[in-house]
DNA sequence: CTCACACTTGCATACGTATGCAAGAAACTC
DNA sequence: GAGTTTCTTGCATACGTATGCAAGTGTGAG
């Protein structure tokens, strides 16, 4: 039924040894520019593609990257997948996507990519374990965090400067003359939350304005419940910071349908810049995460990682920058 | 570097054959409990995990699915790879995710999905030449096409009933009282624009009702731009059927900029019920596209034709719903 | 012409698993 | 207990490629 087409075949009608054959197919092999070209016709006649199987199995390599993600609908991790599949592609590489419905990556998914034997790994929104990571390390699989950290270093990560972008982001609101404010968080188990609560809330104590802290789960019906659960308390906060622009949509949403206007009475900051904030709905002040600049980053380190295998982690920030727009 | 552990290190430990070994593994193999029970304990021992390279080597299958996806940024197809993922994975397959960044299937996709001979591929919005779905039914690998159709009835299809749709989307604007229409369509290549177009067009035609149509991108942007060019024209249509929500949201931020009043001034439909379409923001009124029931019938027809092949053919339409909201 | 060297090629084998076959073990029938 | 059937197991081999090794080819220097 499946007429498998081998290099045997192809070394049978041009003549070759069937190692010829694979040389042809393998980078950097030594093969004569006669044989060559004898041995692509022949594989061009009869419809021949080398069985990745069969040279992975003997190889112990593939060309295979894993891409870990949970919130693909959160259009920034979208736009993170497509880019990166677009790169990837590039470069030669297919794309082992893993949806992780929890909040912690599971047993079965690192199966999967360790059973796949992936060249590298890309874990995004998905919390992971230190001893999960690893494994990754003991399989000499590079793997990075992209928007994530894990641990104090052991792991390459590459995120944006969470830390001093808050920082920025609480003294623009002050600067506005923000004097109650309201901070929400995302998943509080992840490195991004908590940067960028701890830099908002630094600058906020060390000029002793009073805050309250909210904790949410980065999702727009996440953002949008909570402000409704802020907004049954009797003050109104003079301003929002979101820890990221989908939940910030949620909030200013909430806002509206309780008729505060924004940004007369109080206002609201995301993170991300997400396509969705500049839309004329929203226009939603926020800081923008270079996301191009982050996935050369991770590219580049994957891609020297596999090419020679070193295991060594760096925490890479990049800085991103702020975008006011009209809701502050 | 890498201790690969193998089935015959197993065997060893368990004081079996490799064969025994093997049929552990292996679905419907015959193995007593006894030494089932001490192959399990020495793999446990030793962490063994099946080389799916050799496996596939052999068995010339794979638990791949292979999701081909253009628009990863439009939320419906969001949540379409974010389901898809999740049910594939309850039934032991991982998917290879490749992006089209054309509007067309690459020659070079293909041949991926072919190297890692895929179990089965599930094609959503990106088209695809008629010799390329030839490929794979060459190959004996089902393949569906999810919200598209080609040809007609050659390849599987898993679609909403486009047709009757955009009729009752018609009929419900005539309803109101809509007399001069705009009408914008997604991708014209595609057959879910073709259909919804033709559907509309058909009661209005009918009924004698004067419409424009316009031909965009299923893009927000695209939406927003072409709504920009039809108030360029000096007469403000009565409502805009609008072929995706994505495109639909941009044309009420259009509207919007043209301080155009929805519903007063005139209304606006959509097509896909995302969850945008729902946000206290937009409010869209929309005709809702069963994901759920439309997976379901896509995974239930691969996984049955994954377990034996037929190559059998259908069109499976599903109805969906229409949702009224505030912008009718 | 000889020798040394680089380059190219084929042979044989290995990668880790699945599976047909035959033999052995076990269970069951009469 | 003998005969029959079912179940289980090991042996040997095959899947399609990469690669060490040795042999072959060609090139250039002297």
């Amino acid at each position: 039924m499946r007429e498998t087409v081998t290099a045997k075949d192809v070394a049978k009608l041009a003549g070759v040894s069937q190692s010829s054959v694979s040389r042809v197919y393998f980078e950097g092999a030594s093969v004569s520019e006669k044989t060559k070209k004898r041995v692509l016709e022949a594989a061009e006649e009869l419809g021949y593609r080398p069985n990745v199987y069969a040279r992975s199995l003997i190889t112990n390599q593939s060309n295979i990257i894993g891409l870990v993600m949970k919130g693909v609908q959160n259009p920034f991790y979208a736009q993170v997948l497509k880019r990166f599949s677009s790169i990837f592609k590039q470069h030669g590489y297919s794309i082992l996507f893993v949806y992780t419905n929890n909040d912690e990556i599971q047993k079965e998914d690192v199966e999967t990519l360790l059973n796949y034997n992936v060249a590298g790994v890309v874990v995004t929104d998905a919390t992971m374990s230190f001893s999960v990571g690893e494994e990754f390390k003991k399989n000499h699989i590079p793997l990075v965090f992209f928007n994530r950290k894990l641990g104090t270093g052991e792991f390459h990560s590459v995120c944006c400067n969470n830390l001093s972008a808050s920082r920025s982001i609480a003294q623009y609101l002050l600067s506005k003359g923000a004097s109650e404010l309201v901070l929400i968080t995302g998943n509080e188990h992840t490195s991004t939350s908590m940067e960028r609560e701890k830099g908002f809330c630094e600058v906020l104590d060390q000029q002793k304005i009073a805050y309250r802290k909210y904790n949410s789960d980065y999702t727009y019906e996440g953002g949008h419940q909570t402000a409704m659960t802020v907004l049954e308390g009797k003050r109104l906060p003079s301003a929002f910071f979101v820890a990221n622009d989908i939940m910030a949509l949620g909030v200013i949403d909430a806002l509206r349908k309780n008729d505060i206007r924004i940004p007369q009475d109080t206002k609201v900051v995301g993170f991300d810049n997400i396509d969705m904030a500049s839309w004329p709905a929203y226009e939603l002040t926020t800081w923008e995460q270079p996301i191009e600049e982050m996935i050369e980053e991770t590219v580049n380190y994957l891609l020297a990682e596999i090419t020679s295998y070193t295991g060594l982690a760096q925490i890479i920030e990049v800085d991103g920058k702020f975008v006011e727009r009209k809701t502050t």
